[in-house]
DNA sequence: AACTATTAATAAGC
DNA sequence: TGCTTATTAATAGTT
């Protein structure tokens, strides 16, 4: 939509890439609110720049949407079991799946003959996210006992004490070490699954 | 970009409310994809219709941008202080508020002299994750001890039996129980500030 | 950051 | 739901 068609690949000058990205996540942002005032979705978006810059945009609120989207999947009394066979027929999967399809055969079509030298990227999420696991022990533990201590306060219960149980998980990994991979799933992925 | 100027204000008839959701959705999905290939962005949409029915787009993956957002805020050592301190300056807040302001703003002047009738939205959404928080008193436990479980098989140490805390989660929150909004945070608020 | 020549998205119709 | 076309909207290249 401008002077010239665009070769879907990504953009070689830095400089002028800079510029689409500002340019075209706006757009995406527009498009996103206008999605939401005319059909009354809710939509959140979450974009990551080359730099690791974070950009989000949601309505109502991202959070809200995000808690939503990570949550949904839990139904009052359901079993794990139940959840993954209702999960595996929801038409989210299948459209991601198609439309992640259809971008990977692009680029595959595209990237005959060049040089791919942006292959790291995928693996730095990866172990971004697994430095964040360390995190994740802990956070659990203070979270769980902010829900646990508010809800005493509402029925009227004694407040546990939380500098226990992050001792205790304080314990549970020695420092320093890094964990493999594959003995992880994903907080998304995994959360939701645990009932 | 058809036969006619679209008003910004939410469709009126439902047929063709639903007709626009699609078409506009997928192309919401696309500009995102078309970010991701030509700047090299991770982006990750979530979409939920009216009728609750979600809609997920993301590349590399939406899980994986979605747990990179929910704790990129948290870096190695750092304070629940500096974290709140560094989060308040970023731009990802500016350009949300920014956008859900002149969101509101065109709303507010297009609903003057009209009855709105989709207030009780936003509430059905805050019940329904106050509902899924019951729920994350187990999930917590649950995904504690998969984690301390995964770790201790690699550290060597003892495995941790699941069920007792399982248990000690259930005693907790007397059945039946609803809790009042107020007394809670959003998970993905109040998540990557435990530190 | 603004400006246009173009392309791309899409509203209405079928 | 899917296809077609008149029109509007987004944006690539330029300044």
């Amino acid at each position: 939509m401008g002077r010239k068609k665009v070769e879907m690949k990504k953009i070689d000058n830095e400089t002028s890439r800079r510029v689409t990205f500002s340019k075209r996540r706006l757009g995406v942002f527009k498009k996103a609110s206008e999605l939401s005032t005319l059909c009354g979705a809710e939509v959140a978006i979450v974009v990551f720049s080359q730099n690791g810059k974070v950009y989000s945009f949601g309505h109502p609120h991202v959070n809200l949407i995000v808690d939503k989207f990570l949550f949904q999947k839990i139904l009052p009394g359901e079993t794990v079991s139940e959840v993954r066979n209702r999960i595996q027929g929801t038409r989210v999967n299948e459209l991601n799946q198609e439309i992640n399809q259809l971008l990977s055969d692009l680029e595959e079509d595209k990237k005959r003959g060049e040089t791919l030298l942006q292959q790291p990227e995928e693996e730095e999420i990866m172990n971004l996210d697994l430095l964040q696991l360390k995190h994740l022990l802990f956070s659990m533990e203070e979270l769980k006992n902010h829900v646990i201590n508010q809800t005493n306060m509402i029925t009227g219960l004694v407040p546990i004490n939380t500098a226990s149980s992050t001792q205790a998980a304080t314990n549970i990994v020695p420092h320093g070490y890094d964990f493999e991979l594959e003995d992880f799933e994903l907080l998304s992925s995994c959360l939701p699954m645990c009932i």
